[in-house]
DNA sequence: TGCCGAACCTGAAAGC
DNA sequence: TGCTTTCAGGTTCGGC
């Protein structure tokens, strides 16, 4: 599933095919792909017409798409060309359980899951067409408002210097591989919550970018139980919880660059890339990896836990005094 | 106000 | 073989 490296791939492969097109029309085959556009397919079809993408910037697993209308207003200090004026809305896009944003030829058959396509201008021999695919329906298109934010800009990855962000999205905190993500400020609102470690890890409120697999695999690296309450970490243990998000982020990163195809913009969804450097996820009944190299036998097991299926090693995340299931 | 669980959704896999 | 049930999980929303 479409966790935050494979959207920030995504986001690579928009900033390359699609910034700085015309999208001349948009079609929506499912509103339910749009039901977050709260005028309906007819407004989102309509606020998309004519518009030039301006950059594709994420948040977490949020990616938008500053959009222009082509009105020159003198957008000389905000950093964006003046030919393509000021960016008031964004096309603005999470993927979910399931959704692909896919570049592709016209002649392409259309997928059995696709929910909104968009023409755009020709541009190089580039693919004419971007589709949003989506089996689960749980992601979604809209045409939000910038809002502009006080927290430094959008500051993510293709950030364009901008304090804007989408209004939907402005409560969505900073990703572990935000460069202006702070230990500091992420251990202190640690401590301020009354919950367990996991349940912290999965609010996108208190950190970004974050599903289930990477705050079982992140737990397993930093040792640490996803039930241990938030307000007894330690400062030291924080910033190794935050090393571990980020070290396990930059492999899948690197491992979903690999799979990256010039012709598409790829998220199949496949768990098999990464499949081979999970140490914890989907590991149960397995040989914890750490234990068995420190010449223990430590099976890795799997616990039902907020709905989801939580992943830990016995030996090396042990059940913490106060634990809060 | 903060926390927690249900609901949304579809297809694959398992069970009968 | 075919039907039913279970499972997967990111986000939002309502209840406590």
């Amino acid at each position: 599933m479409p966790e935050l490296p494979e959207v920030e791939v995504v986001r690579r492969g928009l900033e390359t095919w699609v910034v700085g097109r015309r999208i001349e029309s948009a079609q929506v085959l499912d509103p339910r792909s749009v039901r977050r556009h709260a005028l309906g397919p007819e407004d989102f079809s309509g606020q998309l017409e004519g518009a030039v993408v301006l950059a594709a910037v994420r948040r977490g697993k949020f990616l938008w798409l500053p959009l222009a209308d082509g009105a020159d207003d003198g957008g000389a200090s905000t950093g964006f060309p003046r030919s393509v004026g000021v960016p008031h809305t964004a096309l603005m896009a999470h993927l979910g359980m399931s959704g692909q944003l896919l570049i592709e030829d016209e002649d392409q058959p259309d997928e059995k899951h696709l929910k909104v396509r968009l023409r755009l201008a020709e541009a190089h021999g580039l693919p004419p067409e971007l589709r949003f695919v989506d089996q689960r329906i749980f992601g979604g298109l809209a045409v939000v408002p910038l809002v502009p934010t006080d927290d430094g800009g959008p500051g993510g990855s293709g950030s364009v210097l901008l304090p804007l962000i989408p209004r939907e999205a402005a409560h969505i905190a900073r990703d572990p591989l935000d460069p202006l993500f702070s230990v500091e400020a992420f251990h202190a609102r640690l401590r301020g919550r009354r919950t367990g470690l996991k349940r912290a890890l999965l609010d996108q409120q208190l950190v970004s970018g974050i599903g289930n697999i990477y705050a079982d695999e992140a737990l397993w690296a930093a040792r640490l139980h996803y039930a241990r309450p938030t307000d007894t970490l330690t400062r030291p243990e924080a910033a190794r919880l935050v090393r571990a998000i980020v070290e396990v982020m930059e492999r899948a990163l690197d491992a979903g660059g690999t799979s990256f195809d010039s012709l598409y913009v790829n998220v199949n969804g496949a768990s098999g890339y990464f499949d081979r450097s999970l140490a914890a996820y989907g590991q149960a009944g397995r040989a914890c990896p750490r234990c068995a190299a420190e010449g223990r036998t430590s099976i890795i097991v799997r616990e039902s836990f907020m709905n989801r299926s939580s992943y830990r090693c016995p030996h090396c995340q042990r059940i913490p005094r106060n634990a809060r299931w």
